[in-house]
DNA sequence: TATTGTTATACTCTATAACTATA
DNA sequence: TATAGTTATAGAGTATAACAATA
């Protein structure tokens, strides 16, 4: 065989995916929550399917995801004055509380990453590859879910 | 925000991943059974639960997926003579061809990731970077699922 | 007619518990 | 008793189709 570079991708994100569901978990949160919240810290204001795309889940999958959000009071959907069809979704003020705590969860994660990657030069190193394999199928410039 | 390593691995894993899926499609396969298939082809002999292991496969999981290959003609559970609690896989002969052709996909489909990456350089050091990542949880050397 | 949010549904992956036959 | 393979089942995550309200 060779490198099989599929199956490393998958193991080594199910691992760092794992670290960041258990950290999430103190907060009883799941990662797609967890980037959800952050996206409507982002960018709040916009409507539902935009959040959803921006994160590449599908309007259908989203609407219980962000029933829950909302059951929590973390978030709000108001509708839009200028086109009733649409839900403008918002942080309350538990939730812009919320979201402090649960990017300071995100940091503890994000360092034991870097120090098992062996500093930040290879975390950006490796940023900069998979932004690379971003641009495989969409050569537009979509995709968010990082920040500056 | 900053980084959000843990959404870039997974897109990046999930693009990577479908168009490795595209392309075994053409032999109706799918990526778990093309990795069930190459690690037989590297380990003949060895037992369900090894091969399961090593692909990071529970053991229950692993039965049906082998029930499909053993239906295709592509492998055989054999009883081991000293422990005959025990299946011992190996190829068949149709098996053998398959494996030449669905590493000839695989083939194609490396060329043209390493291509989105930037050149060999580029896919090597991911792999450099993965492997660490691989280290995380366990510091044994046990990880295989990639050859020399 | 098209779009937003919604509901219902289905399919794949993954995870766990319990059974059987062997050891 | 412990282990290998098996069965059944349940839970995530993801995908599509169809509907009501609105444009």
């Amino acid at each position: 065989m060779t490198s099989l570079l599929d199956f490393k991708l998958r193991r080594a994100q199910l691992l760092v995916h794992q670290d960041f569901a258990g950290a999430l978990a103190k907060l009883k949160l799941r990662p797609a929550e967890f980037s959800v919240l952050a996206m409507i810290a982002k960018y709040p204001g916009q409507k539902q399917t935009t959040i959803a795309d921006k994160l590449g889940i599908k309007r259908a999958n989203f609407v219980f995801l962000m029933d829950g959000i909302e059951a929590r009071g973390l978030a709000v959907r108001h509708k839009d004055k200028s086109d009733r069809r649409s839900h403008s979704l918002y942080l309350t003020e538990e939730g812009v509380n919320f979201v402090e705590r649960m990017v300071a969860l995100w940091q503890d994660h994000e360092n034991r990453i870097v120090a098992t990657l062996g500093g930040p030069e290879n975390r950006d190193q490796l940023l900069h590859l998979l932004d690379r394999l971003l641009s495989f199928g969409n050569e537009e410039g979509e995709s968010d879910a990082a920040g500056s």
